[in-house]
DNA sequence: TTGAAAGCGCTAACAA
DNA sequence: TTGTTAGCGCTTTCAA
């Protein structure tokens, strides 16, 4: 103990300028590199600062800035790959520029969007990354982005919010998938969903709405008549939606392709193609979002659409890390990433398929 | 815009203070429910506030109190699946005892790490919950416990540091997890991990160092020889931990068993097993550790160390801010949750094995 | 029960 | 080039 430290607390800004024997503006100055400084001042007081192993509080030139150098980050589940690669590509590119990351999980529940939107304003992130649970109720996201904390979307659009949004052509993926399961002459291909059922189509979630549209443009375009029993959606439920998939698998005219618009859908389908005994690709072909790392390592080998999620964390976390430093068009603007379809061994031609033993020609359909 | 507000910036407490018609310091005590209070002063203030929107900045909070309600998180990977469960569990428990969560991920770099918990510490986060790179390179984590910052280890321990710590029983784990397949007759068990090679053995981490130590005592005490070219470590590689491994299983001799160490371990050695054409569990037997959502999907499903990780995030999380809260012992307590082992298909009796075409080296033992 | 005033550690005019 | 000083928004003695 030695000079005028004082015992458990940090060194303070005016502790190095005291033992520099400089202003406290001057250290100040020195140590957060701005206006002029004679260069055996600099000296003086970075020799200063190192020994008492000066660390600035960044709460304190928060106070004084009123930026806050950190992002807030809301997101549904970190347990889903996809979210994991983005968060994490967000962080790198975050703690690149010298910003860091607070992150909230929501579990697509509003009120905790609602709730994590405002502990992060209150602790005055300079901005917000979010991926919204719901594409109606963003009262909170408005009032965020009018209280002039700049928001970015990432995965979902909300065209009313009117912020710069990244995200993957849904559309265009879903559409190129079920294309390419109808060339191999798949007619009933469902569609399989974690996100909510209830509600109006208004309510989902855009990536999925966007991807049921794509699906249903595809098999118009090829002229194959719509059945909406084949969109089977969960809710957020697993169990539910094991169930619901069960139910539509366990019949005679069951599809005969399905494209799961995530891994862990696919997860569920797999659990239940096993328990029916359906074997992928000879008795039902499959197509899932998400090249999670183990779509390569089953058996067999899932196609799958990758998403080049990464890509977009990082692209929205720079083009937000931009608008606070103030470099910037003030139109705000979307930007859609093409998803790749991976082709593998979870797809097969129709007519291979094994009817399972019953006859395929519909008769008069019993619901 | 009406009264006293200023344009852009949100409203203070002296903006509240003044439509309700008190001082600072009321309103205050009333925003923060601390201190007496008249009963209807205190309707006026909550009155005032709820008119202009009031939303208390933490910032000026923290700057006040000394305390930011702010945990920082540092992790290797969040994109690794244990990890994610591990800041799933940490941020919901936080949050649910009004906590924040600045996460920050080092890939296994001490440098990272390094400058992780420097930016941590000048953001002035209450407390710190991190699972250390290096059992050896600990100073910054050692200045930072010393400089009044709370931390508390995740997965990994560092005696040293006497610090709380929350860690699986590896030891207890890898031995019952070795010691199921000598049971089943194997005796070349080879254990895989991903964690680097080079270095003493002090400098693996400790979970990894722990789960070696397991593996050779359950062959120790079954009286089997112990091969040091059976245990491989990649160092973070993946490519380089295949390569190694497709080496060592691409020989008549290969073993008959191996322990994965994790998830992503698992993924590489199914990858190489199918180039390899060694078929799951008629030529190789494979347990791993992680209990990853996709280890039931796989074919044949696998057995796996199941571990805890949930409860250890959420139990150090509620350890560190009962510390914090300063409901606390002062002495340092260690924490150690069991594994389990959750057997499926992957393990087959060493005997029904096919030796794949050669004669298996000739060996009395065979109980 | 309330108010006045002194900080928390830093930045940023404005003077010197 | 450097120092003085007034905040940032809140908490918290100490008086009243």
């Amino acid at each position: 103990m030695k000079e005028n430290e004082r015992v458990g607390s940090q060194p303070t800004i005016d502790d190095v300028a005291r033992v520099a024997g400089v202003s406290r503006a001057t250290a100040a100055r020195v140590l957060g590199s701005y206006g002029y400084v004679g260069a055996d001042t600099r000296k003086k007081v970075f020799a200063a600062a190192k020994k008492l192993a000066y660390q600035p509080n960044q709460l304190a030139r928060s106070m004084a800035t009123g930026r806050s150098k950190t992002i807030g980050v809301v997101i549904a589940d970190i347990e889903n790959l996809y979210f994991a690669r983005a968060i994490r590509a967000i962080t790198d590119t975050a703690s690149a520029k010298g910003f860091a990351v607070i992150l909230a999980t929501t579990d697509e529940d509003i009120a905790l969007e609602r709730e994590a939107v405002r502990v992060l304003l209150s602790k005055r992130v300079d901005g917000l990354i979010v991926s919204p649970t719901s594409s109606i109720d963003v009262d909170h996201l408005k009032r965020a982005r009018d209280g002039g904390c700049p928001l970015v979307l990432l995965d979902r659009r909300v065209p009313v919010l009117n912020a710069d949004t990244f995200a993957i052509d849904n559309y265009g993926a879903a559409h190129q998938a079920v294309a390419s399961l109808i060339a191999k002459g798949h007619q009933r291909i469902a569609l399989v969903s974690n996100a909510p059922s209830h509600g109006e189509k208004e309510y989902l979630i855009s990536s999925v709405r966007e991807r049921i549209d794509g699906y249903r443009a595809a098999l118009h375009d090829a002229n194959i008549e719509i059945d909406p029993n084949l969109v089977v959606l969960g809710g957020w439920d697993i169990e539910k939606l094991a169930e619901k998939v069960r139910r539509l698998f366990d019949t005679p005219d069951r599809p005969s392709a399905v494209l799961a618009t995530d891994s862990s859908v696919a997860l569920v389908l797999l659990n239940v193609f096993r328990n029916l005994r359906l074997v992928i690709p000879d008795e039902v072909s499959l197509i899932s979002f998400d090249d999670a790392d183990w779509t390569a390592a089953v058996t067999p080998p899932l196609t799958v659409v990758s998403q080049p999620i990464r890509e977009l964390a990082a692209a929205a976390t720079e083009d937000l890390i931009a608008r606070l430093t103030g470099e910037t068009t003030e139109t705000s603007r979307e930007t859609l990433l093409q998803a790749t379809l991976v082709v593998r061994d979870s797809v097969s031609t129709a007519s291979a398929q094994q009817p399972s033993g019953k006859v395929k020609r519909p008769r008069k359909a019993s619901k």
